[in-house]
DNA sequence: CAGTAATGGCCGTAAATAAGGCAATTATAT
DNA sequence: ATATAATTGCCTTATTTACGGCCATTACTG
């Protein structure tokens, strides 16, 4: 699957697909998944199209017991060498002008 | 890393820096992110304290050339044998009585 | 160390999500 | 096929996020 040659609403699509296949595969309806991670139905009817909060995700994937995913969300990097974005002063607006 | 030990919030806050850490590896700035992603700076801040909606999430990664690890977020399961909860009729409300 | 970019925090407004409820549709069990 | 659970869609209101701007703080550069 590369989700490159896929447009957000397709990337959502697809997310929201899985969060359904992760809920069906515990079979739980969306009513019970609500009431146990004390959401909204509309809330899980919301993820479930690829919409909605961060938090909410992490209380479902909580609920489903999928937590592990998260870790595999975003790498853990290296630890960062540098705590701000730089190495040349002046990227983004006027020209790097120091010789001439 | 065991999210399963965390509270919702040290969770965002993990993700959080893992934006972070994703942006500092190429080297970008805040504002260099929300300019490429359309999206505003305190979106971007936002997002690395863990807080914010799933279409930011994917602007963002798309961005930082970091969509492939949405596709290990959730493993693609083998197709699910059902489009619905059940198995059991009635398991959220009244008792189970078919025989007496 | 001094200058300055980069980031954090707060505020007001606009937009989107979350919650709660109800009707309509669809899948599933019998 | 019928009954009914499960899901979808729409609506109203409350909460949260997104946006734009401004000032304070911190980290990096020279």
């Amino acid at each position: 699957m590369d989700f490159y040659s896929l447009s957000d609403k397709a990337i959502e699509d697809e997310l929201g697909q899985r969060f359904r296949d992760l809920r069906l595969r515990r079979n739980m309806t969306q009513k019970e998944l609500a009431e146990a991670t004390t959401l909204s139905l509309n809330t899980i009817k919301a993820l479930e199209a690829g919409k909605g909060k961060l938090a909410s995700v992490i209380a479902v994937l909580r609920e489903l017991q999928a937590l592990d995913e998260l870790d595999s969300f975003i790498p853990q990097p290296e630890r960062k060498p540098r705590q701000r974005a730089s190495g040349e002063r002046g990227r983004g607006s006027s020209e790097e002008s120091s010789e001439w």
